[in-house]
DNA sequence: CGTGTTATTGAAGTGTATCAAATTGCGTGG
DNA sequence: CCACGCAATTTGATACACTTCAATAACACG
């Protein structure tokens, strides 16, 4: 029951100082700007909790202020998968409301997380009458896509340990001062927690990388690129 | 040197009575119909030829007017994954264009086609005065990215048989009446043509498809479905 | 009609998931 | 602030699905 001291500004509109302004789909565009600061409403999750579930229908488009965020499906089996992360100025909730269709996956702050939320209808219009929020968004999606297309070749055919080496780099280059457990690592890098162990204690037994305690430093760049593209 | 009969149309300006005129996000649209038309050429390739290759520069945005065509990319040592398929009525290209980058995949033609082609400068100027062009590729764009990043999950968690399963149904389903060959399915499945072969074997064995030659028939979707979901 | 591709089946090897169990580390609440 | 409990880490053993290699047969194509 008893509140912890409030962790956000008092003043919600503060999108003229936000940090995540310029590189954002949206406010990054000169003709929408005023149109998202009077329409969105901001909102904090803590680490584990959830944004949005799978099966819902989308109700417009989040934006990372501040933290990370994680989209992922759970197999009938219970077992996770990442499919995206999110950190500041990165959206989400776009995709399954242009395809038309419910949530197809269910997004997670990984950390604690600032959030900002535009509504579906202001959305649409934005895109109906700002070509440029629509090319920000056709840019976002190819970029999704090629992403999405490139995890699937890795998985199948290149071998556990390039996988993993492959995450690392890209967790490392896109989150940096992350630190990642072996099971979000394996949900990423669609493996299990028990193989990004082994991986990384032979990643370490070879000198790519420093470990201290959960934390890991990578000290060949060079020889784990290597790893992630040939086998 | 001796040329065969002229396959196509004589009058290039067919799009009135196009067949994919409908189905097809750009013509689809009222206002960008006519400029379509006036500024589109169709060229024929005879399957096995390649469209564009990875690597070169967006030209702008194909339409499949008739027959079939794959996006594939080859890995390091020489095997093909299959990324999409595209029939009648349906774009390529414009991922590419989009993300600002080179072609990532080769598009080839896997049986005889004609395709309608509308230059990149045509298309962005489309896309900036006509909203609803732009809402026709946003959602192609996150139909396509809901289909990679399933067949992502797939990939991860579900056995051979099962994508083969599920390969079966979707080639199915979305190209009636073409017949591949095994290696065509395991590079569409993320498997070996070796694996394909045995699991279609079972298949028939259980009753569950009809094998004639090449051609396979379908006798029981439900349990390849079935298949396709479990293990 | 040859020639190269596809189909088909067999045998062998192995990468990786799975299961298990012990230890460590972290967060939460008393 | 410490103790508790749960989750993450770590290592070992086992099993098996799948790829890989190989060799023959059947087919399609020019």
């Amino acid at each position: 029951m008893s509140e912890k001291k409030e962790p956000c500004k008092p003043h919600p509109q503060d999108c003229d100082h936000c940090q995540s302004r310029h590189d954002n789909p949206l406010c990054s565009v000169e003709g929408a700007f005023e149109t998202v600061k009077s329409a969105r409403t901001a909102s904090n999750f803590k680490a584990g909790q959830t944004i949005f579930y799978t099966g819902n229908e989308p109700l417009g488009l989040y934006t990372v202020q501040s933290g990370l965020v994680k989209l992922e499906v759970l197999s009938a089996d219970g077992s996770a998968h990442t499919l995206r992360l999110m950190g500041p100025g990165q959206a989400l909730g776009y995709r399954s409301l242009f395809a038309g269709e419910p949530y197809q996956a269910t997004a997670i702050a990984v950390e604690d997380s600032r959030l900002c939320f535009v509504p579906k209808n202001t959305l649409l219009g934005l895109v109906d009458q700002t070509p440029e929020v629509a090319v920000n968004l056709l840019r976002r999606l190819s970029d999704d896509l090629r992403t999405a297309e490139e995890k699937w070749v890795a998985q199948v055919d290149k071998d556990a340990g390039s996988r993993v080496a492959e995450a690392l780099l890209f967790l490392q280059d896109h989150f940096k001062d992350q630190s990642w457990t072996r099971r979000e690592i394996s949900e990423w890098a669609g493996t299990t927690p028990e193989t990004v162990m082994r991986t990384l204690a032979q990643f370490e037994k070879e000198g790519w990388i420093e470990a201290q305690g959960r934390h890991y430093q990578i000290r060949d760049r060079e020889k784990i690129l290597k790893k992630a593209h040939g086998t």
